[in-house]
DNA sequence: TTAGATGCAAAGCTTTTGCAGGATA
DNA sequence: TATCCTGCAAAAGCTTTGCATCTAA
């Protein structure tokens, strides 16, 4: 027990998603409803609107480019996506929970990026927030290293 | 004493990137010292390539949109420009001196970016790379807040 | 019923590329 | 002089938008 199920944080955001889009008074269409299914399965890591627009085409259902951009903005404005750069300089958006205490160890060989745990570090970010005089509402950290 | 004169960053980022690119046996021709010397100027805070290209245009010299965008690049590469995304999704670019060892907070509010310092956080990342098993060749703190 | 969602296709931007001619080391 | 650099213009992507048509609530 404590240990997450498979597919769990999939679910989870994509519950919240459907939560705050219907906060928001937006309607769950079959576009936006296919839309949200596709980033939940694919955004865990980092991917480009075209990877995501290419997967709901694969779906075969309902889904246009168009739809896949106005759907990724949108979650994107409501907090539920992180809008990054990708190694190649390509946007890239991930879905974000709100209880996320993680950070990110790329490998400078392979360009690879791994999500780890680490308290100590947590604790200095919320020290350092402190410091500023900010309330921290999230964080990102990334660790660019090469294995010894 | 001791705090930097005016034009003092941008004047040693340039000596630097000439410094860098002759060591890469890469020719200094007119558009690339140009460029060079927009950038030093103006990407001290990130700024995209197009205001670069127009600002290099304004200069009136040697300069076309495509030389700016092979220098923004090769400079990149060279690790004397970071990549970042804007409040807008753009891509932005700003020079980077060696020495730096600083982080980001960002305004939830406004978006506006502020690097500042921590000695302890920095501490916790050295740390923190050491129990993955890895050596830290740099990092990328963003702290998100809002003011109370 | 009615404001909102969707798809299509075109427009708008940013960024990259091929090539002929010019300049650097 | 042999490379390498430049500029032009076109191509290639990626993202946004207008609008007519559906549909969720």
């Amino acid at each position: 027990m404590g240990s997450a199920a498979p597919g769990d944080t999939a679910d989870r955001w994509l519950d919240r998603a459907h939560e705050r889009f219907a906060a928001e008074g937006l309607r769950m269409g079959a576009a936006r409803a296919t839309a949200l299914g596709v980033i939940a399965r694919d955004a865990i890591c980092p991917v480009c609107v075209q990877d995501l627009v290419r997967a709901v085409r694969r779906q075969g259902g309902a889904g246009s480019q168009a739809s896949v951009y106005r759907v990724v903005e949108q979650a994107h404005r409501l907090g539920l996506l992180r809008r990054e750069l990708g190694p190649d300089g390509g946007v890239r958006y991930e879905i974000v929970l709100p209880d996320e205490g993680h950070h990110h160890l790329v490998d400078d060989d392979s360009g690879e990026t791994v999500p780890f745990v680490d308290d100590d570090l947590e604790r200095a970010l919320r020290q350092a927030a402190r410091r500023l005089g900010v309330r921290m509402t999230s964080h990102d950290v990334r660790i660019r290293g090469v294995r010894p």
